[in-house]
DNA sequence: AGAGCACATCGACGCTCGTCGATGTCTGCC
DNA sequence: GGCAGACATCGACGAGCGTCGATGTGCTCT
């Protein structure tokens, strides 16, 4: 055991995300939102989140997760963990299968960021 | 080699992003949009975009952003080069400074990644 | 022309990340 | 009890990242 030892997060409150725009962020903001970005910023992990989330239910079985890779069933198992960690995902043991969903309220926390964003008109 | 664009700089890719739930992200289209999560998922890079963001005019010279930090010179001019080939900021010389602007719609792309993200159930 | 400032680039360093094969743990079934 | 399947964990490898000091480039002013 060594370094994965994040709990970034492991309450629902996800009182994260200031707007990014009309205040400058403080540091501490950053450093409390910047693991969640970096859990999102891998195509194969991007891809297992909406995955899951445009599965039936808003959940999936690994099983069927790692039939859509051409990877390694360690290296699907790798990924969810790491969006399991950052509090992005919800892991569920039924029988011999596990189950993962997109825990209510994560992307939205994220979303919040960008938001204010809107300053697309232009 | 199955290559996607290079985006190496300048490309306002922009016109990139499906919801993320709702129909499962093709690959191609992850591979896209990682970067620009890769970019914004460090701690600094997520101040300055935000420092920007948040200046009179919406833009920045780097002698400010350079203050604001704990960094090397060196170590600010490399974050903002990496956001910069990220497509995320604009670049614009006037005399001996430069100022930095993000680019507009650039963080709205992103927001619209987890917009539907709204599946916040109450 | 020369000096001085603002910013970019270079080369190097330690650390982290994504991936793999092998192995461990738990579950359900014969 | 023993075996097979579904996931997790371990250890290792190459590649990439964040940071630094040193150096290069371009502008302004004297």
């Amino acid at each position: 055991m060594s370094t994965v030892e994040e709990t970034t997060m492991s309450e629902p409150g996800l009182a994260c995300c200031t707007p990014l725009t009309g205040t400058p962020m403080s540091a501490a903001q950053a450093e409390q939102v910047a693991p969640l970005l970096k859990a999102l910023a891998d195509p194969v992990r991007l891809r297992l989140v909406s995955l899951i989330a445009a599965s039936q239910g808003g959940e999936a079985c690994v099983c069927d997760l790692n039939d859509a890779f051409d990877l390694t069933q360690a290296t699907i198992s790798h990924h969810l963990k790491v969006l399991h960690s950052a509090g992005l995902l919800d892991r569920d043991k039924r029988g011999v299968w596990v189950y993962y969903a997109v825990r209510p309220g994560a992307l939205g926390a994220v979303a919040n960021l960008f938001d204010t964003a809107a300053l697309v008109p232009a």
